[in-house]
DNA sequence: GTAAGTAGTAAACTAAAGGTTAGTACTTAC
DNA sequence: GTAAGTACTAACCTTTAGTTTACTACTTAC
């Protein structure tokens, strides 16, 4: 069952609203690839990160990485030496996505494989 | 860990190609809804859907139901009689949408109360 | 025959997301 | 002092998502 059968209609709306909060929080073309970067290559400072993930402009990176510390997935941390340093790192938060995107990953790779299964199904029959 | 660690840089790419599958399939601003729709009040027609669903256009219904067929998650039903019926409904793959659903919805519900009890504490204080 | 319903589609629009280019203010290396 | 790097922001443009309004072709009830 896709969402456990509520019994009133505000759980039900309630229900919806999580959901559709949680797919905001991690939506969007750039926020899994900040966090697999910041994931596998450690905490790193904004160009780094920007040629860390290919292909997205200092713009968006900024503007997502304001996003991603207000949901608290990220600290901006600030060593106000000689030169400032501004560094970027996951929060401890950012592993309560675990769940949400192993799930995720799990039905997408099946549904990948299914939707790929139906196409060769369809052409492949008589070669 | 958000993702659990591939080893290998194809396998980490992969990860990351079904997440946003996953998110692909269900997100924009109608998917759940539809689902919901059909979920909670059953099998109906397209003018009768959309009623169920408040505030959504013809237009737009009529392409959601045509992606969500395309992966499976709906059968559309042609009763060739005297007035050809249309029917929707939910095949048995939609349901397979319930981990990754049920862990969006509770992270989602649980993001809420983190970002509402911030905003409470960083207000309410001297009150 | 006309009013209302079914199952949509077409055209034109607005809004939101994302991309491109350029520039700021500051630092460090040569 | 000039070239290159850091950490961004501003202005503008394109693309995509979603909305609005209207329309078709067909059926059923009165």
């Amino acid at each position: 069952m896709p969402l456990e059968k509520p019994h009133t209609a505000q759980e039900c709306t309630a229900a919806l609203g999580a959901v559709q909060d949680a797919l905001y929080a991690v939506g969007g073309k750039w926020k899994l690839p900040v966090i697999a970067a910041l994931r596998d290559r450690g905490p790193q400072r904004f160009n780094e990160l920007q040629r860390s993930i290919k292909g997205i402009s200092a713009r968006v990176l900024s503007t997502e990485l304001k996003q991603m510390e207000l949901n608290g997935f990220i600290h901006r941390k600030i060593d106000t030496g000689a030169p400032v340093v501004v560094t970027y790192e996951l929060t401890p938060y950012a592993d309560t996505l675990g769940n949400v995107l192993g799930a995720l990953r799990e039905w997408g790779a099946q549904h990948r494989n299914k939707i790929r299964g139906k196409i060769t199904a369809e052409v492949s029959p008589p070669f």
